[in-house]
Formats: C-alpha cells, sequence, structure tokens
RNA sequence: GGCGGCGUAGCUCAGCGGUAGAGCAGGGGAAUCAUAAUCCCUUGGUCGGCGGUUCAAAUCCGUCCGCCGCUACCA
C-alpha cells in the first residue's frame, strides 16, 4: 500500500440513547487505525458523527417533551463530548440533520433515482399501531377470537403505504461478484460469510421511504415522504467529504478505505450501501470491518439489566490511555469480548506498569544516575544488542500488516514481546553490575535500551498518545522526529534527558 | 429448519498434516537497577465423543454432543 491518503470512519451513532462502551469502542479502533496512517505519513480523513432522523427518534423527543430539533442536538452533543473524552482525532462530526448532509444525501437520492434504481410501489405488511412498527408474516399469531397480534402482543392489521423502492434485487449478482473479487472487501472473516451468505438467499426491493412520519429528510419531488434512515445515514461518509460537489477536494478522500462497524450494522455497509452507490455510480469503499460486542462481568449489557457502561466512568477511575489500551488487548479484535474489572487490573497492573512502565524507569533512572542524564553513545552491538534491536526494527512493518489487517490486538501482542526481550535482555545483560566493572558497555546496554524503547514509544502512540507523548518527552524526541519514518534516523548521542517520571502508576485497589 | 463458526493446560486463546504452544494463574530458584517491579526453571492437556483417510491428524473426511452467530427494512 502506497497510497498517499486514507479515509477511514465510525458509524455515525443513533440519538436515541446516551453513549456507551460500546461506541467508544468502535471509535478508539477506528482512531488508532487513523492515527496510525498519520504516523506513517499518510494524509488521514478521519470521521465521526451522529444519525439523528428516524421515528425512534421522534417518539423519544416527544415522549422528553422537546423539540426534536433540540432533543438531537442534546443527543449528539452526548456522542461528541464522549468522543472527546476517548481521545478520538476526528477531523469531522457529522450530524444527519446538518443541511450540508441532507443536501448530499438528496443528490445521491436523485443521482439513484435518475439511473432508475428506484420506483414507486406500496409498502404493506402487518402492522402494530401500538408498536408503530410492521411485523412479518411468521411473527404473527392469531388468537382464539380471531384478532392477529404481534410478538409484543398488540393487535395489528393489514396495511399498504405508498412507499419508493430501491432496486435491491438487481444488484445480487454484482454484490456476490463483489465479495468474490474483493475477499477483503467485508471482514472479519466469519462475518464475510454470513454476508455472502445472505446476498445468496436473494435479495428483495427495499422499500427507502416512509410516509408514517416526518422526521427526515423529504424525498426529492415528494415532500409527502421522508427517506428510509439507512439511504440517510450511509451517505454521510459522502457529505462529509462535500458530496455531490465533485470541486471540493475532500472527495479525493473518497472512495473510502475503512468504514469500521459494529456487528449489527455490518448488513447495511456490506450489501446495501454498495448497492446504492453502484446504482449512483460511485465507487465503493475498499473495506468494511465490523466489531464485536463487549459483555459486561459476564452479562449482556442492556438497559434492563442496568449495567450499561459509561466510558466516562472508566476513564474516571483507570485514566483514559489505560482504558483504551484495554479495550484493544483484550480481545482478539473482531470478536466478542468481557469487560470485568479483574480483567482492566490485570491488564493494567502486569503489562502497563509492570512490564512497560517499569522498564522504562529502570531504564531511565540508570541513565540519569550513571550517564551525567544524557543519551550514552551508540557503539558497536553486540550479538545480544543486535538481536533485540532488530525486534524493535520490525516493528514498523509488522504493525502496518495489523493495521492494515484491523488485527489491533496482534500489533499490541507484537509490541509486547518486544517490551518482555528488553526485560529478559537488561536482565541479563545487567547495567547495574556493569557498572562496578565495565561502564562503557553499561552505558552502550543502555544506549540500545533507550533505542528499543524509542521504537515502542513511537508506535504505541496511535494506541495511548497522551502517555507515549511522555515517553518520548522523557527520551527527549523532538516533536518531528516521531513518526515512523523518524526511527531510521537514530536520535544523537550525548542528547540531554529530563528526570524520569512514572508513566503508569500500579492500581491499588481502594480499600472497601 | 437452513447456512456458518467454535469446543486445545485452572482461565483467555494461538496452532490447522510431521514427536502438544503463549500469556495469566500455581510451584521452585536468581537478582536487587526499578512502580516489591524483573529474569530463569517448572507443574499442568488421551487438543468435546466416536468412526474413517494417511507412513503420520488438534490439524483432512463423516457422524454425534454442547455452545454461539446469521437467516432484511430492528441502529
Amino acid at each position: 500500500m502506497t497510497q498517499a491518503h486514507r479515509y477511514i470512519t465510525t458509524p455515525i451513532y443513533y440519538v436515541n440513547g446516551a453513549p456507551h462502551i460500546g461506541h467508544a469502542y468502535t471509535s478508539v479502533a477506528a482512531d488508532v487505525i487513523a492515527r496510525f496512517h498519520r504516523l506513517d505519513g499518510k494524509t488521514v480523513r478521519f470521521t465521526t458523527g451522529t444519525d439523528e432522523h428516524g421515528q425512534k427518534v421522534e417518539q423519544a423527543a416527544q415522549a422528553a417533551g422537546i423539540a426534536t430539533q433540540a432533543f438531537t442536538d442534546e443527543m449528539s452533543q452526548g456522542f461528541r463530548v464522549m468522543s472527546d473524552a476517548m481521545g478520538i482525532s476526528y477531523d469531522d462530526f457529522i450530524r444527519t440533520t446538518e443541511p450540508r448532509h441532507k443536501a448530499s444525501a438528496s443528490a445521491l437520492w436523485e443521482r439513484v433515482r435518475d439511473n432508475g434504481h428506484i420506483y414507486l410501489g406500496a409498502y404493506e405488511g402487518w402492522y402494530a399501531l401500538r408498536d408503530e412498527s410492521f411485523y412479518s408474516a411468521d411473527e404473527i399469531t392469531e388468537r382464539p377470537d380471531g384478532t392477529k397480534v404481534a410478538p409484543t402482543g398488540a393487535p395489528v392489521e393489514w396495511v399498504r403505504e405508498p412507499s419508493y423502492f430501491f432496486r435491491l434485487s438487481a444488484f445480487e449478482d454484482r454484490l456476490l461478484k463483489l465479495y468474490e473479487d474483493q475477499p477483503g472487501f467485508i471482514g472479519p472473516e466469519g462475518r464475510r460469510r454470513e454476508i455472502v451468505s445472505f446476498v445468496k438467499q436473494g435479495l428483495r426491493d427495499l422499500s427507502v421511504s416512509r410516509t408514517s412520519f416526518s422526521w427526515g429528510i423529504p424525498v426529492p419531488g415528494d415532500p409527502a415522504h421522508v427517506m428510509y434512515v439507512w439511504f440517510d445515514a450511509l451517505a454521510n461518509y459522502l457529505s462529509s467529504l462535500g458530496y455531490p460537489d465533485v470541486s471540493n477536494p475532500l472527495m479525493a478522500f473518497w472512495p473510502a478505505d475503512l468504514h469500521l462497524v459494529g456487528k449489527d450494522i455490518a448488513r447495511f455497509h456490506a450489501v446495501y450501501w454498495p448497492a446504492f452507490l453502484m446504482a449512483a455510480g460511485i465507487e465503493l469503499p475498499r473495506r468494511v470491518f465490523a466489531n464485536g460486542w463487549w459483555t459486561i462481568e459476564g452479562e449482556k449489557m442492556s438497559k434492563s439489566i442496568g449495567n450499561v457502561v459509561d466510558p466516562r466512568d472508566l476513564i474516571a477511575e483507570f485514566g483514559l490511555d489505560p482504558i483504551r489500551f484495554f479495550l484493544l488487548r483484550e480481545v482478539p479484535f473482531g470478536g466478542d469480548s468481557d469487560l470485568n474489572r479483574r480483567a482492566i487490573i490485570t491488564r493494567l497492573n502486569v503489562e502497563l506498569a509492570n512490564d512497560l512502565g517499569n522498564l522504562v524507569q529502570r531504564t531511565l533512572s540508570l541513565i540519569a544516575r550513571n550517564c551525567g542524564g544524557v543519551l550514552p553513545a551508540r557503539t558497536a552491538p553486540t550479538e545480544d544488542d543486535a538481536a533485540l534491536l532488530a525486534m524493535a526494527d520490525a516493528l514498523p512493518d509488522l504493525l502496518r500488516g495489523c493495521v492494515e489487517r484491523c488485527a489491533l490486538t496482534e500489533g499490541l501482542e507484537d509490541v509486547w514481546k518486544v517490551i518482555r526481550a528488553c526485560n529478559a535482555y537488561i536482565d541479563r545483560m545487567a547495567p547495574w553490575a556493569l557498572r562496578k566493572t565495565d561502564t562503557a558497555r553499561m552505558a552502550a546496554v543502555l544506549r540500545v535500551l533507550a533505542d528499543v524503547l524509542r521504537t515502542i514509544g513511537t508506535v504505541l502512540q496511535p494506541y495511548m498518545p497522551d502517555t507515549m507523548a511522555r515517553l518520548l518527552d522523557q527520551l527527549a524526541v523532538p516533536a518531528e522526529a516521531r513518526a515512523l519514518t523518524a526511527l531510521q534516523t537514530r536520535l544523537p548521542d550525548g542528547l540531554e534527558l529530563p528526570a524520569p517520571q512514572g508513566l503508569f502508576p500500579r492500581y491499588v485497589e481502594p480499600a472497601a
């Protein structure tokens, strides 16, 4: 991949509830990928935002007794605050209620319509007024008295409402070809199989407009309809770039390199979205990757159980970088995983405080105390030195590969192998003993460690930006020498180092 | 029901045809520069059951058991 720019997106989050750890997780993962590419010299466009239309939002606003727009303003702000709290380095926060988005979604609709892929039909089905939703025939049960009811117990009636349809059925073959020609289009692999088998079952045309509520983008040329929320929402990836204004320089970022999404919305991104784009004659995104869910202390996260985790609570207790680290370290990315206190504390104490934090501390304080606080000179490496340095030098490429595959957990594992090797090295070399017998060799050993720590700090910046900035500060790495390419130039000998300070304090459980 | 995935050390998982692996937890030892952190050694598994293919199977095939995912308009 030598492409010079990257366009990475998070989903836009639906504003019918407050942000929780699941939203934070997807955003952090996307953020790490975006930051990595920037570190790797790419020009990156990274977007997030909120999806604000639809009947549920309209109802929630009514229930709250506020104007719908005011309601979405407030809910959207909650997601912006969450993004900032998690250190998400987004370039744009797009809202579907913004004029620029409405214009963009409308333009996309017109283009698809003009290409002959939208037609007016009728949406019919079993409708429960009480639930305000449609049910399929197999969900309906008939009571002894003859009334038909939904699974919720609400009575249903057969209704027919005019609706625009998208000719999704016409894209079945092209979608299957897409999945076959570009196996990387959907990840992880298991998710890809599900999508393929879904499409193979056959696609029906998709109802893409509603007349039963009005909180949405009016259908161009027929304002009695509003757009189906997914047609509206997916368009955000284009509206953020200024579509349909092709003269907008941001349009150069299209097609998107990666849409990172939760597994629940994989289908919309891997089936509907490419179909809409094909219909519009627009290039397709390169990759859609679905991440898994978090369970909380072994239980599914849900409002009814009352175990929904607010990421801000975690940050308040453990700190931002440790939580970012935990979220990406604990799961094989793509799968589900459990969030529990013991696991968090173990990870933070063992891997951050002991393995990495303590390594930095012992190395830097040896330099501070025995090398006059300046970076020792590089010397011809011994076999041990060369082996360790080679491991570190391999990291940038290893991480590039992991990031391309969205294998963020594996990336951390690769870095930790080097950290463990550093601890083994420092013990074997024992610079504290060399101090009495061979100060030149002691200095050489510490220099090797400093160089390796600099590489570690550099490649971990996307995961833990604040703390790694502090590590690089302590190694006196200039701001302009913190990118991946800068690693090819070693730090000058004799560089003055500031006094070492702890990076990751051990977490001590507060006395109960 | 259909399609797919998983089941490997106490825990979380990697391996996916050639004499069972990592991290954590447990046990023993070393060291004492460091956030009592670190390093070394080590206990521990008939790789879900049963059949089959092969000189050789966690690894391929069949079957059974147990979990889980997907199966369209729900964010």
